[in-house]
DNA sequence: TGCTAATGGATCATTTATGAAATTAAGTGT
DNA sequence: ACACTTAATTTCATAAATGATCCATTAGCA
């Protein structure tokens, strides 16, 4: 009943405080508090690159009286009621925020294993599949449009031929007429993949385009010739999953297509900044 | 003509190596690059907390001759004729992939940052005004309107009476005009802030709307009674910045909106799915 | 031009952090 | 109950980090 904070919410709270040592640790710990619970001590500090004796004063920072009893207080609390999803939420009620610590753990986990997970030449195949597109359409329903657009938004900095499905109120087929054979085709399919989705993509392998596909699912099931699937990790603490991994691995894409595309890319960079500046300076010329 | 790398990218680069002083001082320089330009290196030491020779030390870390050459330096970049932000793409052309491993610590150490540096009390308040909002009006220009999207994409589940600024192709003021000051704007302000954006912070101050504004600069100038800033870190590896720390605080304070409302939020979503399964069974009762 | 104030850079004494090794505690099997 | 093993904790010498202070240089000003 005394309800000690998780090790997340502390390892936060002394973050600032942390000489270096003890910070590479709690990095480690923040990745995977499970750490704590199967290994040692001695392992743990071997896996930071520490001493055993930073991980004993780390634990001491963080309030604990040692390491094992820190261990001993982690793995009761491990054995507790296993909250999930919705159902906590209707059980603890009452305005109860959710620990920023758990978040944050969760999110630097999801974000580390999403990017540790993808493959060199796949990442590499990607950025030349965005390259080479003639047209990239970008695909994002529901709940994945915002990660379309965020996408989009970045992708259109460097190259140009950008088309966004689903677009402003337009009916998707006549859009989507246009579509050919040397294009490619982003699709995002992050949570709750929707009828629209699956039809777009099944229409997109059917008229032979390219697939760039994002998913926290199962891969592309005939992702023969070409098409590629990425998977990312979405799992959030509470109510919702989170999409911050597939916006992190998009952007990192983003980058990776401006080297590959190279001058190129950055000239058109340079007059994107150019056309801003002309425009802000034309909106309102009196500003400072 | 050697297009040195710009400085919050040298920060990240040697963040990891720095010890707990120059740290503080790196932190506050993730925050506001400018500072090097305008303060003194005492100044910035003290505004740090930290001694002179810290902050000596950390510019011979990062590279530079001394802090004066370092200053220099970044007097240069700045004076030159377009805003060179990707000078340093234009160094190492030539389709070179940027490190994976850096883009990850790199938003690992935004993300951290970021959480870290939330305080409590500004969370519950902004769960609050998120919660209290009669009409809730969720802002987001240029780069920023995915950020935006995303947020009421998440609130919707959860209240009702969201707004989204801009809409389609309707011009802002006629939206505008029906803002009240028992609402409640939540504007994004990540990377590059646009005139508009400036227009209608103002407007709504002036209309005593009160305000959430999540940013990766300085905060809201005038930020009295019930108004908000929250700040993220959005420093990039390479030519973008990422948004990533910004969608995880947003995801974060969405979840805490949801369990401060409690038994609306749940009976909310549950109303959502329904619809979603009626629709989704109406609209192709055939599939497996 | 010469004086003053301020700023940056370097030095060094002090504090703090760190790992190797010694010590203690907790098991394990006999 | 007794070695014997293994892991945690403490100790301690060493290394690193830090800030106060001093000196040199520059900028501002009369």
């Amino acid at each position: 009943m005394p309800a000690d904070p998780p090790l997340p919410q502390r390892l936060l709270e002394h973050y600032n405080a942390m000489p270096r040592g003890e910070r590479r640790l709690a990095d480690l710990l923040l990745e995977d508090v499970r750490a704590v619970i199967d290994s040692s001590a001695t392992a743990l500090a071997t896996r930071a690159g520490v001493s055993k004796a930073t991980a004993a004063r780390l634990f001491k920072r963080l309030g604990y009286p040692s390491f094992k009893a820190a261990q001993r207080a982690l793995r009761e609390q491990q054995a507790e009621p296993a909250p999930d999803r919705y159902g906590p939420t209707l059980g603890r009620l009452g305005g109860e925020r959710p620990e920023l610590g758990q978040h944050l753990q969760a999110e630097v986990r999801n974000l580390v294993a999403t990017i540790e997970q993808q493959r060199s030449d796949e990442l590499g195949q990607a950025v030349r599949l965005l390259a080479r597109a003639q047209k990239l359409w970008v695909v994002g329903f529901g709940d994945n449009y915002s990660l379309a657009h965020f996408a989009r938004s970045q992708l259109i900095k460097v190259r140009s031929d950008i088309r966004m499905i689903p677009l402003g109120g337009f009916s998707v087929p006549e859009e989507f007429a246009s579509i050919s054979e040397s294009d490619v085709m982003l699709a995002f399919a992050i949570g709750r993949r929707t009828r629209s989705l699956r039809n777009i993509v099944a229409s997109a392998m059917q008229a032979g385009t390219r697939l760039l596909y994002l998913t926290d699912g199962p891969a592309l099931a005939r992702s023969g010739e070409g098409s590629l699937t990425l998977k990312v990790r979405s799992t959030g603490t509470a109510m919702f999953d989170s999409p911050t991994a597939a916006v992190s691995l998009m952007a990192y894409l983003c980058a990776a297509l401006g080297a590959h595309l190279g001058e190129a890319a950055v000239q058109r960079l340079r007059r994107i900044d150019a056309i801003h500046e002309d425009w802000g300076e034309l909106a309102h010329p009196l500003e400072a």
